[in-house]
DNA sequence: CTGAAAGCGCTTACAG
DNA sequence: CTGAAAGCGCTTACAG
């Protein structure tokens, strides 16, 4: 099976390559019949458009690039899953690069990418944003999950569901709250500190502050062990993830959740539903944000600076909080 | 920042482009200090290659394509891990594609995909063998995950791990054990099947077969349901997500695990370790197997015909398995 | 609407 | 060890 080019099909038909071309880039400029017999005889030879050829005359290279810090947390295979296929839809393939949690390999593999793509999309970065604008360079870039002066930028904005979340736990008689702190460079985990915060404030609710804990079931676990020495009743975890360990910690202590501690993620992923007892989490549309981010992108490398997004979580109630114990 | 070329190198230096070209890719053809001056003035103006150029002159993509059917399935994410990072070592970027759990979508993903990479590795596909070979044509592949003739496959053998598992849970004193199936349509679930009969008939325990079920948490509560009106005391699940969703199906009957009913899942995703009760499960390597693949495919594009490799699964008992009740 | 030609940025025989 | 030149397979002004 020799290699098929446009030439293969010009020859075939007595055409010009050019227009073999632009039967396929343009094809209102080709007489109907000609672009007919054309495709009809592309498809004959199975013709595939060498790509690499493609892009280098266009120079551009059809590919937007996704870093993401740990495909293995379960919050981003539905974000890589959203952006792939906003992607297709626009006929772009994605180059995705996972960091392995390595923070300090994030900017030059940042900028690697940037290289390779005519955009990027970053999901969640960690590093300082000099750092970050420094690795991207000129390229188009969306960044996903932290707010970032001078970049679009396209978060979930979890304040008020985390306030909801707060008063259901008061609602439920909890009079002092614990916060388990997130990693403390994690943009999101301060975020959400200060969201805690301002409503423990105003619900008039003690709060106390225990961490930071690592995001992770370890990170968990340990956090379970000061929010079971606190007098708190209740707890915010950073993550759902986080949540999970949480619940074995203090399982792990003899202490039953919810009957004896409430506790409420964040971003329910998959394993917030499929834990016993669920988890009552606030809930990040990561589908909507992976579109938004690929939409985004799509006007930046067009030349337009359009407005950051934020998008409002949603608390959704469901076993892993119930009533304070009475004592 | 205009766009730097070799032959911006080139004309910075007073050497020809040829000269920069092969102090890149043909170091030793170059004296030590030209190339040094090179290197050191690519890296001033922070030349990066052009991939498109590079590939259209060699006719090679320098990428890898990496078929998945549900990158959301907990699975996908360590193994697309270990694929990358072996590809990294290789030089190789990877394009993903997910089918989002499309078995019809199957056949046109990986054509596309096909055209576009120097080989692909496709995990667990679903579709009939003569399909895929056709969607792949000449490209070079390797299957992960299932067995196939005529194609070098890499895959997981856990006949002894399962029996294994099972001597465990006879040892436990379960007399009757229950096989809840994975979705037919699964090579791995008709491998785990038949190691499963294998095993109860040498062991002389008695097997009840249930299902199919889909391998899904909703899958693992119909599970439940089947196994609850069973006199079988312990299951096997296809994989770890449905036994999470067996455990979820026994609690809403009153029935907990492992004081009332054991089950053993397979493939030791995350959820295991974070479940509560953690699962006793049959572990997949899954870095080892993606990192296999890349190493196969590398020699299957090299022209070779590479053996097939099994690596073997291990069993590892944790908390979802117990005695059997006292009746 | 169509063709001839130049150009995208590399690589790589071929001469020297 | 180095340079001039051709070629990879497309796209796209430019002429007609």
């Amino acid at each position: 099976m020799t290699k098929v080019t446009i030439y293969s099909i010009a020859d075939a038909l007595g055409v010009s390559g050019s227009t073999v071309s632009r039967a396929f880039t343009r094809p209102d400029q080709v007489r109907d019949d000609v672009r007919a017999r054309i495709l009809a005889k592309a498809d004959e030879l199975g013709y595939q458009p060498n790509r690499s050829a493609r892009r280098l005359a266009t120079g551009r290279t059809g590919a937007i690039g996704l870093y993401i810090p740990d495909i293995t947390n379960p919050f981003f295979p539905p974000l890589v899953r959203a952006i792939q296929q906003a992607a297709a839809d626009n006929d772009a393939s994605v180059i995705m690069v996972d960091a392995e949690e390595s923070t300090s390999a994030e900017a030059a593999l940042i900028r690697r990418l940037a290289g390779q793509v005519d955009g990027v999309i970053v999901a969640s970065p960690r590093g300082t944003p000099a750092r970050l604008r420094d690795a991207l360079g000129s390229t188009p870039a969306i960044v996903v999950n932290r707010e970032m002066m001078h970049t679009t930028t396209v978060i979930c904005d979890n304040s008020a569901a985390l306030a909801q979340a707060g008063d259901h736990l008061r609602d439920l008689n909890h009079e002092t709250v614990a916060l388990l702190h997130g990693p403390s460079a994690s943009w999101a985990a301060r975020q959400r500190a200060s969201a805690i915060r301002k409503w423990a404030a105003s619900a008039e609710v003690e709060l106390i502050e225990l961490g930071p804990f690592e995001a992770s079931y370890e990170g968990g676990r340990e956090g379970a062990a000061a929010f079971a020495d606190s007098p708190a009743t209740a707890a915010f975890a950073f993550d759902d993830l986080t949540a999970c360990g949480v619940v074995a910690g203090l399982a792990e202590r003899g202490l039953s959740v919810p009957r004896d501690r409430s506790i409420v993620g964040c971003d329910d992923v998959l394993l917030a539903r499929v834990l016993t007892p669920k988890l009552s989490t606030v809930s990040a549309p990561i589908g909507r944000l992976g579109a938004a981010a690929v939409d985004l992108l799509g006007e930046v490398m067009a030349g337009k600076q359009p407005a950051s997004l934020r998008i409002q979580g949603d608390f959704t109630p469901r076993q892993s909080s119930g009533p304070a114990p009475t004592t």
